[in-house]
DNA sequence: TGCGGGGGCTAACTAATGTTAATGTGAGGC
DNA sequence: GCCTCACATTAACATTAGTTAGCCCCCGCA
């Protein structure tokens, strides 16, 4: 009988391409072990050899991040429940970002080598990974572009759209309320904006009537317009099931 | 015996992960047709639907973009002979930004059906292949902070640092002289400036001697100093056979 | 309860980059 | 061989975003 916590893998691999009972059972057969990292613990470090795990997010958020030799840093992704963290490197010898824990966070932590081997021979695994693999790098896309080509305030705003709906799918919301636990300097590595203009641009979105804010806690006040705003659109995120609007 | 447009296939493939003859032959018997696209057609568009076929460029450059609704451009890849086009569609049922034909473009089309049936058949076709995507998925994240960590000169010469690494692997540059086909308004579409500061940034870079420039032809005076000025490490680009320094 | 520190907030000033616009220049078409 | 057009170049000016610095507030801890 499966355990509750490789059922969340199920699911989430389930949610990008139907699994045969075969291939649920193969992923329960990997071996597999539950770990707690501390808030701010590294997993992953740019330019060492790729971890023998690979592990998905159970509980907490973690970061992507890579260094400028100029000391500044920029966030590259955004790990919730549900998600895996080490798609990216999985067939790669060696880590080309570092993974950070942001909150206390919880893992399930699988063999990589077994891992491997059921991919290989499970088609139905491989492109449920495969999938989820590819709209990761989708949403990378999304952010050149959010950093790339926009000004500060939709950039911040184009990352409050995405946590909400991301959030939102992973029952992260209550209420129309989500907390947002970076701090304004962490949001700026994100959308390569400095703190102080991280500042500016939330308090102009909230004097706008776009968010309301209450210290980290976050409600959209109009979705509408700070989606206008921000010039988001989910297609990126390839959701099949449809958000709610 | 197979022709040598899909050897050159196989031989990317094969410099990602080992082939067996079984591989081969099974690569060798996907339907496919060769293709010349116009300077500046489009190959796939954005919300589309992916297409029935996956694209290997032989010759010519191609590249992959998204717009705002504000109307700036955002490129978020670059492709060249020896690269495939659509690995990041592959699995994913609508395209979700653009590729569009630079200059005159050759490309091998596979059938994306047989192509995909091939993989799912094949574990050392499936990781040739996945490693591939996931090598533009890193080059996708190092864009990331290209554009959203590093000053103007930097981003401009970052680009040219990954062009050159990029064109000497694929055979494209002839003495130290290798022609970047894009306009100074393109360069800034992907890294983020306006043609006027790539303008600036260029002209610094030639007045510092760290590149010479004749029209669109580049040099690069001195690797080191450029490479500095770039913060830029190839280790992003998971080159298993290290390129000549 | 007092302290210490991190993060939020703000202001004043600076620097980087964008904007607009005018001019130059080379390549291809007729 | 000239025209035309797209692109490159440059300058002057505008704006955005970065820098520095100080204060405040909340929270954890002694």
């Amino acid at each position: 009988m499966p355990d509750e916590q490789v059922m969340s893998v199920v699911r989430r691999l389930s949610s990008r391409h139907p699994l045969t009972h075969g291939d649920v059972d193969a992923l329960c057969d990997i071996p597999y072990v539950t770990r707690t990292h501390d808030a701010s613990a590294y997993l992953v470090r740019e330019g060492e050899p790729s971890r023998d795990v690979c592990s998905f997010v159970l509980s907490g958020l973690a970061l992507g991040q890579k260094s400028t030799s100029a000391g500044a840093r920029q966030i590259i992704s955004i790990h919730m429940a549900g998600d895996f963290l080490d798609t990216q490197h999985l067939f790669l010898e060696r880590a080309d970002h570092n993974v950070q824990a942001l909150t206390r966070l919880e893992t399930i932590d699988f063999s990589r080598r077994a891992l491997k081997r059921v991919l290989l021979e499970r088609p139905g695994i491989v492109q449920a990974m495969w999938i989820d693999a590819l709209i990761d790098a989708s949403i990378c896309r999304e952010w050149i572009v959010n950093v790339g080509a926009r000004r500060g305030i939709s950039r911040v705003a184009h990352l409050l759209c995405e946590l909400a709906v991301r959030f939102e799918r992973a029952g992260l919301i209550r209420d129309g309320v989500f907390e947002v636990p970076l701090t304004q300097e962490q949001i700026g590595d994100a959308v390569g904006l400095t703190p102080v203009h991280v500042n500016r641009s939330l308090k102009l979105l909230a004097a706008e009537g776009l968010i309301q804010r209450d210290r980290r806690k976050v409600s959209l006040s109009s979705w509408t317009r700070l989606r206008e705003v921000a010039d988001f659109s989910a297609l990126y995120l390839h959701e099949t099931t449809a958000p709610a609007e």
